[in-house]
DNA sequence: AAGTTTTTTACGGATTTTATACGGATTTAT
DNA sequence: ATAAATCCGTATAAAATCCGTAAAAAACTT
């Protein structure tokens, strides 16, 4: 479904490194580590991260060296790690472009939190959900659809059924989800509303909307679309 | 020369609001202060800051509805201030839309660090300093609209409707999200504010009003701007 | 006080959604 | 393989909602 979110984690201490790395797999980001500033550096232009955690107290270079150094070619989100709680140090790293600054001992799950918020702060930089697929493309962030480049206009309904094929990317989506998704409980096995938009959906997007290409019924299940 | 840059502090305890307040002050930065959950969400409306320190323990709501307020219209940084260093609750803030969090006792320099943090991540979303769409010009900083190079005189609310549209660059913009930002949470289901200045400002910006180009209704949902 | 801007109220047309019906297609059971 | 049963596509119309427009009262500016 999603892509993977990779994480670069740069720490010198190996019982550290493993605490922190089975908590991220846990939840299904994908790790690399590194054990020195140099090693990070180099590891993350072909890693290309989408958030870096960085332990202070490296053996090569001090961690502000190393924080500059990214910061001289990327905007990834940094979560600094320390035991060191001086103050200074701290306005220090914020200001050079550090995102965050844990001082241990800290928990699992607050690094967890502090990792999504750092994720967040890039969602929107990163990849448009944009779903193609021939002629057809659905932009589900901007509400836009559109057929050989022409723009095509949805009402409400009607974008919220292809929004729900869309992110099922290709799966069969039973009526019985789709009708309690959009329209309710209640609606549950009220399946001529879902022929109706099916239907509408097709005459717009689809070029012989007796023949769809793109939003294929399974008989007896539901609809998905290719 | 740079704009001024606002931060809405909502903190109960005056002592505490006005030391941030001297401290926020002798940064340059223009501050509105509440004094509970209820005032700061209405101040945020005309005050438009750029930035929210939360003091958790007020009076009236709790801070974590406080927050999913906030969320709910804005996506402005939200630094939370506690004497609670509770993890399940950081977690549970951070998860609402936090952008920071942190525990008393605090040193005044970190504060104003992790401020200038918070403010990073949202500079380069102001950086769309200009909008231009075929005849249309809207220089959002300068507070000026053009249409075919002639200036367009747009009234104080006019031009919020519109500047909200431009920010989102083609995204639909919901009409609840409109109103909530421009007149308030109690104006969230008075639509007839947005029909109105969305005549005028179609009768003011566009070749053909009846035929609008640049500012299109999407039905059930809001306006975008194209 | 005159002019501008915002709020309030109202109405009719346009769009969207819901409802109903029927015949062809597909699946299931014999 | 064929008939019955179910499911799906299509057409049409009614109902509900949404949106544009006008006009005037209230609030603000100057």
């Amino acid at each position: 479904m999603s892509q993977e979110i990779r994480i670069l984690l740069i720490d010198d201490e190996a019982a550290i490194r493993d605490i922190i790395k089975i908590n991220l797999k846990s939840q299904g980001y994908k790790i690399d580590a590194a054990v020195s500033g140099q090693m990070g550096l180099a590891k993350a232009v072909e890693f290309h991260p989408h958030l870096i955690i960085l332990d202070l107290g490296l053996p090569d270079m001090n961690g502000y060296e190393v924080l500059k150094e990214f910061r001289k070619w990327t905007s990834v989100p940094i979560i600094i790690l320390t035991v060191n709680d001086d103050e200074a140090t701290k306005v220090r790293l914020l200001d050079a472009g550090a995102d965050d600054y844990l001082t241990k001992p800290f928990g699992a799950p607050e690094l967890l939190a502090r990792i999504r918020v750092g994720l967040r702060h890039n969602e929107f930089k990163e990849a448009t959900p944009v779903f193609r697929s021939g002629d057809l493309e659905v932009d589900l962030n901007q509400k836009r659809v559109s057929v050989d480049g022409r723009p095509v206009r949805l009402t409400n309904t009607e974008f919220e059924v292809l929004s729900r094929l869309v992110r099922e990317n290709g799966k069969v989506v039973s009526q019985s989800v789709l009708l309690k998704q959009i329209w309710g409980h209640h609606a549950e096995d009220q399946s001529h509303y879902l022929r109706i938009y099916i239907k509408h959906l097709r005459t717009k997007i689809e070029k012989d909307p007796s023949k769809p290409k793109h939003i294929v019924t399974e008989s007896g299940v539901g609809y998905r679309i290719i």
